[in-house]
DNA sequence: TGTACATCAGTGAACGCGCGTTCACTGATGTAC
DNA sequence: TGTACATCAGTGAACGCGCGTTCACTGATGTAC
């Protein structure tokens, strides 16, 4: 059956929604492409009427989470670290940051997947340098790549361990430790 | 054809090492038995014959490559630092640090994994916290839970961008923001 | 406005391929006498 | 010490299964007259 232009637009970004979700989930291996169009109410077939490949979709679908998801909204660098850093987004895991919810699988990825995910990167250091501890210019830099970094490890991390106390204290301590609130 | 009880044991841990490589250098999902038993100087068949699934597998590498890998040496916290936060360590993957090579595939992995990470996790805060800044007990183990996630998360990152110029600018302004050279 | 046709999003089934896993067999080693 | 047999690490081939990808077909929509 045929569609109208807006509806194959709206489909479209359904998919990307729904793969972004189930990537960060169970990740790229695990979610295979006749899944995404099943739970985005289409059939598998159609699939490659969208995309010219997997690889392809991973891209597309990562590159809108970026944007969409866990970036910085209109609320402060500090309460952005507070809801980062917190067990809801460790355990939500389908629509958090996709560095600590699919970072390794990533850094083995297509280009155009890790070139998306570098200017998020670009995007968020920039955005929290504005606002990090430092009397110069270079000193919120270094202070918003730190926080970043200890962010993203933090989350991961609590991610692997299996003891809830020990996971609760890397988050909240990684959190004190933060050079935002100056 | 038989082998000696010691000839098992060698092998046995050479199938290990191989696969500790193979895992970290290109992730549990795209390295088959096969391959790691290939690599090993065995023929796929044998395999089962040393573990009772590649889930066991993993667990059993991994758990080898974080105690041989690139724990905590004798050398002291901040050397340590130095060498993780390097371009070199960013670029081996295959003897690099399990947690920032294949984190967010081992929080989605099996119990036995995911207790293995753990246990290293405990072991290196442990020691970390011992040379770490801080006036109290409680203050050092922050600084040490603090730094390791920033060097997993800034390892991961610079992994992932694909701007060589950024990716050095994170590893080293990570290094430098460390709560480790009391 | 109504009819005839071209378009093309979506269907459903099939395809090779490679994966994890199994298994009958081999033959060098270790053991018993 | 030599011989006969049991053990079992390793071989090589096969197995189902599910994956990414392809394709002939359908039929509602949009367009032309």
């Amino acid at each position: 059956m045929k569609v109208s232009r807006e509806q194959v637009a709206e489909q479209r970004a359904h998919i990307l929604e729904v793969a972004g979700k189930l990537f960060r989930q169970r990740g790229f291996d695990d979610v295979t492409d006749a899944e995404v169009m099943k739970e985005a109410g289409l059939t598998h077939g159609a699939f490659y009427g969208y995309f010219p490949s997997k690889e392809a979709l991973i891209a597309e679908a990562v590159g809108q989470a970026l944007v969409t998801g866990h970036a910085v909204p209109g609320k402060s660098i500090a309460a952005f670290a507070d809801s980062y850093l917190s067990t809801r987004h460790r355990d939500e895991r389908e629509t958090s940051c996709c560095f600590s919810s699919l970072g390794t699988e990533a850094a083995r990825g297509s280009p155009e997947l890790r070139h998306r995910m570098t200017e998020s990167v670009r995007r968020l250091i920039d955005r929290m340098s504005q606002e990090a501890e430092g009397n110069t210019a270079r000193e919120k830099r270094r202070a918003a790549i730190a926080a970043w970094s200890a962010m993203v490890g933090a989350v991961l991390i609590a991610r692997v361990v299996d003891d809830e106390k020990l996971s609760k204290e890397i988050l909240a301590e990684t959190r004190a430790s933060l050079p935002l609130d100056a």
